[in-house]
RNA sequence: GCACCUGUAGCCCAAUGGAUAAGGCGUCGCCCUCCGGAGGUGAAGAUUGUGGGUUCGACCCCCGCCAGGUGCGCCA
């Protein structure tokens, strides 16, 4: 409906034009938007405003004359000038009504494919080899995987991209230490708490001179390739992994083991890199280490900013390896667009990571490389958030507390579920709460950890969207779905039906800015007026006439089927009863 | 010191440069003789940190200031 208004819009310049009332070349930035208040219309467009200038008339009387120039159309019952020149456009509501029985004959629901389908390398996740997952970490995995299940939904080749750290000196350490434990264990290793590993080897490593020896002997033979080491590296990335996806699976993050392409990955481009920027005068040896200046970032001294290519004990730092993995992307993977799903305190190295692989070439100018930030997860004193013992919160007791407070609720209110209905109810309602707390902001700035705010289960939260869909799910356990005509008798149904047609704007929106709490916003804004709905419009009572339950029951169905995969594309599912 | 990010109601948070700044939590009311009360519905609560500027129109863009966070050469 959208862009039928904006090509009507579009004729009517033509027209202006073609009447010699605006010069040719003259292309106006208009809007057409969905309108907050129904009294402003369905759609309104700001067009007379942009260009009344250009006509040396009011806004007014430039409305007026496009209005006059608009063509009937069964689509538009009424249109209006308002306020200080705006367009209001009033929709036809036999055509809502025929787009909404469109929507239910669609299992796309109205959402087209795009038309030309980019590959997109989505980089999320990224936790680090012999660490647990910590509640911080859900914000890049849950974002990052709404994203990608959006831009696939659009048609779009995505690459998943877990870009693990798995590299740097700490692995001499971590590799004495798998091997002491080892040693002493004859079994084979099943290290359940891989924080307590690596702190222990910490403890070890800073306390026990021989064993830092051995650890620092490792880092060289790891770095060289040297079999054991390699192997027992291997092994850290395993254990680690195999942990990491028990709590993908848990959260229903569609990342899987090939998706991981860790630091270490890139580390055989490094010495070609600092080669090639020396050898093409882009970076120069500087106290014995490899730089690039880059004039647009300045240093601590107001000088160009040095950043540091190769150490000058010939070591490769974090920069060189993230415009390897630039470089990669875009030779390797074919990358048209590139997100980065990282937190902020990463931007200005990212920034300085491009800015060389885009001048050295590596990175074309038409590739686009996002990065999608957001802020530190902080404690209650604003502080960066830490237990009270000073170690983290495992992602994996956020999702265990969270499951636990389901289970009370459930046994608070009684449930006439069975136990495998409960367990699922549990599993799914706990897992949307917690991933929805997340997915439903836009923040770019540090939040505060909260179990409330994070487990609520009222309000603005992913419960309340699978709830709308189980009383929708209900209503059909009463009665047969046979779509019908769609008639829209009431306000309410007006506003349903019309929210239920932006459905894909929302979508494209997500995946144009990778914000997935724009869906979110939409979801919850669908499910309330949902809610009005189905509290002022009878279903299935007596007294309502078939060809109205029959248009009723097409809203419940589009409502349901909307929900069911909005939500799917959050990564929540949604349940028949909870 | 420099750079980046951020500032919206008691708390959380939304708003492609558009109309009366949208919601949620909490607070105070009302609503199960009717399809699921994890609900509906109403009220109170905001000089959008601050001072200028651009614009027909600014939470949004530009400049100054204040406050918070983060980062700034051999960790990642």
């Amino acid at each position: 409906m959208k862009q039928f208004i904006q090509q009507l819009l579009s004729d009517c310049i033509a027209d202006f034009k073609a009447k010699g009332l605006l010069s040719q070349e003259f292309a106006p930035r208009f809007t057409v938007e969905n309108t907050k208040d129904k009294k402003n219309g369905d759609l309104a467009t700001n067009l007379a405003m942009v260009i009344c200038k250009k006509m040396g008339r009011k806004p007014q009387d430039v409305a007026q004359l496009i209005i006059d120039s608009i063509p009937a159309s069964d689509r538009i019952a009424k249109i209006e000038m308002a306020g200080p020149g705006f367009i209001n456009f009033f929709m036809s509501s036999d055509h809502v009504g025929s787009q909404i029985y469109a929507m239910s004959q669609d299992p796309r629901l109205g959402v087209k494919q795009v038309s030309a389908p980019q590959t997109v390398v989505v980089d999320y996740s990224s936790p680090n080899v012999a660490k647990e997952m910590a509640v911080h970490h859900i914000r890049s995995t849950v974002i990052g995987d709404s994203v990608v299940r959006v831009l696939e939904f659009l048609g779009h080749r995505v690459i998943r991209a877990n870009h693990v750290g798995d590299w740097g000196t700490q692995f001499g350490m971590l590799i004495a230490y798998l091997e002491k434990m080892e040693n002493e264990s004859a079994s084979d290793l099943e290290v359940s708490d891989l924080e307590a590993f690596y702190r222990s080897a910490k403890v070890l490593y800073d306390e026990d001179e021989e064993f830092a020896e051995r650890a620092r002997k490792y880092v060289v033979r790891l770095q060289g390739g040297d079999d054991y080491c390699r192997k027992m590296w291997q092994k850290l990335v395993q254990m680690t992994m195999v942990q990491n996806q028990r709590i993908y699976d848990r959260l229903n993050v569609s990342l899987r083991p090939e998706n991981v392409m860790g630091e270490s990955m890139y580390n055989s481009m490094l010495a070609g890199i600092a080669e090639d920027l020396e050898n093409r005068g882009m970076a120069v040896t500087d106290q014995g280490a490899l730089v690039v200046f880059l004039d647009e970032f300045r240093g601590k001294d107001g000088n160009p900013m040095g950043v540091i290519i190769r150490k000058s004990d010939g070591g490769f730092l974090y920069t060189t390896t993230d415009i390897a993995c630039a470089k990669y992307r875009v030779e390797q993977l074919h990358a048209d667009r590139i997100l980065y799903f990282i937190d902020s305190r990463q931007h200005d190295h990212l920034m300085q990571a491009w800015a060389i692989a885009r001048k050295a070439g590596y990175v074309p100018a038409e590739v686009s490389l996002e990065h999608e930030s957001f802020g530190m997860m902080l404690g209650k004193d604003g502080r960066p958030f830490k237990t009270r013992s000073g170690g983290t919160v495992k992602l994996s007791e956020l999702l265990d507390e969270a499951e636990k407070r389901v289970t009370d609720l459930l046994a608070e209110r009684g449930s006439d579920l069975s136990e495998e209905e409960k367990e699922k109810v549990v599993h799914e309602v706990a897992m949307g709460a917690v991933k929805y707390a997340d997915l439903s902001k836009n923040r770019t700035t540090d939040y505060i950890f909260d179990w409330d705010s994070m487990l609520s289960f009222d309000g603005n939260t992913a419960p309340y969207l699978q709830y709308a869909y189980t009383r929708i799910r209900s209503v059909f356990r009463k009665t047969e779905f046979k779509p019908g005509e769609v008639v829209l008798g009431c306000p309410q149904e007006e506003k349903l039906a019309l929210k239920l047609l932006q459905f894909g704007e929302a979508v494209e929106q997500v995946a144009l800015k990778g914000m997935p709490h724009l869906l979110c916003t939409y979801l919850f804004e669908l499910s309330g007026l949902f809610m009005t709905f189905y509290e002022a419009c009878p279903v299935n009572r007596s007294d309502v006439d078939d060809a109205v339950r029959a248009s009723r029951l097409t809203l419940c169905k589009v409502t349901g089927d909307t929900l069911k995969t909005g939500l799917s594309l959050l990564g929540i599912n949604v349940l028949e009863k909870m």
